[in-house]
DNA sequence: TCTATAGTTCGTAACATAGGAACTATGGAA
DNA sequence: TTCCATAGTTCCTATGTTACGAACTATAGA
C-alpha cells in the first residue's frame, strides 16, 4: 500500500496576508524566483531555476521554496505532465493589494542595480558539510 | 566592573535591503508597530506598544521587535531621558524604494478592513508555558 | 543613596529552514 | 507490461531563528 503524495495547496485569494506575501518574498532566493516568474509571459518550470544567482541549489530546497511561494497565494502551480509549470497570481494579487507586488519587485530590481556598482554583500551564509 | 550596554545599530541607508524590510515587515506585531509608527507624525515610545492587536506583548519581546525594525533600517531610536522615541525613516527609504513601503502599508490597511468583515483568523500560535 | 521607570541582554525551549537520501509520479523505450 | 529516465516531493536531522522570563543597565527624581 503506497503512500501517496499530497496534493498542491493554493489558498483562496481571500486568504492571502500581506505578512505571508512578505515573508515569501523576504528570502534572497524566493523573490528571484518570483521576479523571473512574474517577467516571463508564460508559465516557467521548476527545474529552470536550479541556477539562481551564481550558485546552485539543491532540488529538495527548491521545491520548498516553490511550496512556500505557492503556499503564500504568490502562484500557482500545476502538473504538466512530468513537469510542474508555475504562473504568477499578480493579477489576483494587484486587485487584493494594489501596487504591492509592483513596489516590492520595483524596489528588488533598484537593489539589484546597485550591486552591481558596490562591491557585493554576500548573504550570511550557513554553515554547511560540505559534500 | 560593569558590562556596557552595546549602542543601537542603525545602517546607513545604503545597506539597507529589500529582503531585510521585507522580513522586518512579515511579522504582525512589527508591521502592527511600524504602522502606528508611520502614522504618527512624531515620536513614539517603545512602552506604548505593549497593548498590540487584543494581546499583551512582554517587554523582552517588544525590545527585540524595536531592534529588528532598527537593524532592518525602517526606524530610528534615541534615547530621550529613560525613554526611548523612536520615529520611521519613511523619507529616505522612499527615495532608495519609492513606494515600497506606502504600498505594504496601504495592503496592511486593506487586510485589517478585511478582517472587520470575515472571520479573525489567528496567527499560528506558539506552544508557550502560561505563567 | 534609594527607588521607580524604561528598556536591554542572556539563557533556553520551541519553532523554522536547508539539504541529503529515499521516495512518488509521469512518459517513453524495450 | 516492465523498465528506465526525468521532474519533483517527502522525510530526517543538524543548524539557525525566535519568544519570553529573569536578571540586568540606564536614567531621573525623591
Amino acid at each position: 500500500m503506497m503512500k501517496l503524495m499530497r496534493p498542491l495547496v493554493h489558498p483562496s485569494i481571500a486568504d492571502i496576508t500581506v505578512e505571508g506575501i512578505l515573508h515569501a518574498l523576504s528570502d534572497p532566493v524566493r523573490v528571484a524566483i518570483y521576479a523571473e516568474l512574474a517577467a516571463s509571459a508564460g508559465a516557467t518550470i521548476c527545474s529552470n531555476f536550479l541556477q539562481v544567482s551564481d550558485r546552485s541549489i539543491p532540488k529538495s530546497t527548491l521545491s520548498q521554496h516553490f511550496r512556500a511561494l505557492r503556499e503564500a497565494g504568490l502562484i500557482l502551480s500545476e502538473r504538466h505532465g512530468v513537469e510542474m509549470r508555475n504562473i504568477s497570481r499578480c493579477k489576483e494579487i494587484e486587485r487584493r493589494f494594489p501596487g504591492l507586488l509592483v513596489a516590492i519587485l520595483n524596489a528588488h530590481s533598484v537593489q539589484a542595480a546597485g550591486r552591481g556598482r558596490a562591491a557585493k554583500r554576500k548573504p550570511a551564509a550557513r554553515k554547511t558539510k560540505t559534500v
